[in-house]
DNA sequence: GGGAATTGTGGATAACTATGGGAAAAATGA
DNA sequence: TCATTTTTCCCATAGTTATCCACAATTCCC
C-alpha cells in the first residue's frame, strides 16, 4: 500500500525519481496519467488495466463518455524505472500539472499521485482547515 | 493497448509517421477512415473486421444507419507502413479532418486517433473540464 | 561510531527517430 | 509516343532518447 509524501526533484532531462517504498509494488513498469485537480497518477500495471476496462465499457455513442475516455486515454503513457528508479515525464502530462522543476509524490493506497510542489502546499492548507467539516459530511 | 499523445507533422508529400510505441502493434498493415468529430482513425486489421462486421449487421432500413454505413465504409482505406513508419494521408481525408500540417495521435486502447492539432487542443481544453463530474458519476 | 550499502542527482555516450529530400518507377494527358 | 506530374522507395542527418556510469550525500547495520 502506498502511503506517506515525498519531495523530489525532476531534472532537466524530464527524469523524476520514485520514492525507495514505492517501487517494489510497481516492478519496473507502470502507468502515468492525468489525475484530477491537474495533478498526475501513477498506477500499478493491474490497477490501470481495471481502469482501462472500466472506461472501455463507456458508451462511445455519448458525447461525454468519448470525451471522457480520450482524455484518459491519450493522458496515459506506460512508463519504465531506470536502474536509478526514475521515470520520464513527457511534456503534455508535465504541462498539463504545471511541473517546474520541485514536485511532491503521495502514496494514496493503490496508487501514486504527483504534484507540483507550490500547488499541493497551496491545496494542503486549504484542505487541511476543512478535514472536520469534510469528514462530516462523509459519516466518517 | 494503445495509449498516449503524439505531436507530428504531416509532410508536403502526404506522409505520417506513426508512433513508434504503436508499430509493433500495428504491424504494416492497418486501416485508416473517418471517425467521430472530424478525426480520422487507424484500426489494426482485426479490430477493423470486428467493427466492419457491427457495421453490417446494422439495420440498412433506418436513415442514420444507412448514412453512417456508408461514410464509415467509403472514408475507409488499406494503409501500408514505409520503411520509417509512415503512412499516406488521402486528401479527402486529409479535408475531412481539417488537417494543416501539425496534428496530433493519440492512443484509444483498441484504436488510434489522428487529430488536427488546434481542434485537439480545444477539445481537450473543453473536455478537461469536464472530467472531475465525469470521474464522480463513474466512481472513479 | 564507522564502514558499507543505498539513494538522489547529474552527465557522457550510443542508439534511435522524425523529417526532409533525391532518384526511380508509375501514372497522366495530350 | 513523349513530356510532365505524381507516387514509391531509399538514404541522410539533426535532434532526441535510452542506457550506462559517476559520485556525493544519506542511511543502514553491526
Amino acid at each position: 500500500m502506498f502511503i506517506g509524501e515525498y519531495p523530489y526533484l525532476i531534472d532537466e532531462k524530464k527524469r523524476l525519481a520514485i520514492p525507495v517504498k514505492f517501487r517494489r509494488a510497481l516492478g519496473n513498469k507502470a502507468v502515468l496519467t492525468r489525475g484530477l485537480d491537474n495533478c498526475l497518477v501513477i498506477y500499478p500495471v493491474k490497477e490501470w488495466k481495471e481502469l482501462a476496462k472500466k472506461l472501455e465499457s463507456l458508451p462511445a455513442g455519448k458525447i461525454d463518455a468519448r470525451g471522457f475516455f480520450r482524455i484518459m486515454f491519450s493522458g496515459a503513457v506506460d512508463v519504465i524505472l531506470d536502474k536509478s528508479g526514475r521515470i520520464l515525464i513527457p511534456d503534455n502530462l508535465k504541462k498539463y500539472a504545471f511541473f517546474k522543476k520541485n514536485v511532491i509524490i503521495i502514496g494514496l493506497s493503490n496508487r501514486i499521485e504527483i504534484w507540483d510542489e507550490v500547488r499541493w502546499e497551496e491545496y494542503k492548507e486549504k484542505r487541511e482547515k476543512t478535514v472536520g467539516e469534510m469528514a462530516e459530511q462523509l459519516g466518517i
